[in-house]
DNA sequence: ATGCCTGCAAAGCTTTTGCAGATGC
DNA sequence: GCATCTGCAAAAGCTTTGCAGGCAT
């Protein structure tokens, strides 16, 4: 229950949170814009503003419920926070996100930092590519 | 001489264009951003707008002479592109920002795409963490 | 009942663009 | 001389904030 998520983090359970949690939670992997999640709200009739939707988000942040990812190119996107890491390789032609974990990867990370004398304490790492599957070449996939 | 760079990417060899290559040169590594270059413009009693910086730098992005770095938070950065690739890991006290490849690192990332199906084009590795040099813990230091 | 939330509109920031004049070749 | 470039100012995103009213507890 999504509820209880916003109780712990000290958030009251309003419409609008729950319902850009509900958005979130059934983008399957897909990752949101402000906007996305706005006119999703607009969509199923939700008469929410935008600027609650980046307070909202903001606060998910804080309370560590979603991740804020810059990607490229000025606009934020989110995902729902399921608390296992992972990193994302997105495909240059059609947007699609995959998301991946490489525990040597990860290691070596760990072991660059110590050599140059830090103490990492996370990491962002985005591989962009071209995916090869027939459905990919045009546009961004509704999933 | 740097001019030469700027000829072979079609690009007349102009009063701001030299002296924001000549700025970004001169920055031993630190990232700037076009604010940053915007200042050291006017440091150096050049009048020159802040929108042909935006401009000059798109252009040197596009010849890529430049690299932008979204790194965090709206605001990009951008570095001299020398050629050889390298990742980042920057300190979340000082802001220092350091350089490195490893190797290993980049040979898993190729190997991941392939076994997602993703032919890689590129990919963007930052590491935040705290170093422990005893000059980091406040503010950003000044070359 | 009270204090936290929300909507709206306005402001803030970074970045881009239109246009007339200036400059490199 | 001509095309490209620049400065200025205005516009265009994305995101944040102030304020008055609304809602959860």
């Amino acid at each position: 229950m999504e509820t209880n998520d916003l109780r712990k983090a000290g958030l009251k359970v309003t419409l609008p949170r729950v319902r850009i949690l509900e958005i979130l939670a059934g983008s399957h992997g897909r990752h949101l814009s402000a906007e996305d999640i706005y006119r999703a709200l607009i969509e199923q009739s939700e008469d929410i503003g935008l600027a609650t939707v980046y307070r909202v988000l903001t606060q998910f942040e804080a309370a560590q419920l979603v991740k804020r990812h810059h990607f490229e190119g000025g606009t934020a996107v989110f995902e729902l926070n399921e608390g296992e890491h992972h990193d994302h390789i997105i495909c240059m032609d059609c947007g699609r996100v995959e998301e991946f974990l490489d525990c040597g990867i990860e290691r070596r990370q760990t072991d660059v930092a110590t050599r140059l004398g830090f103490s990492i304490e996370e990491h962002n790492l985005i591989l962009y590519g071209r995916c090869r599957r027939e459905n990919c070449p045009h546009r961004r996939k509704r999933s």
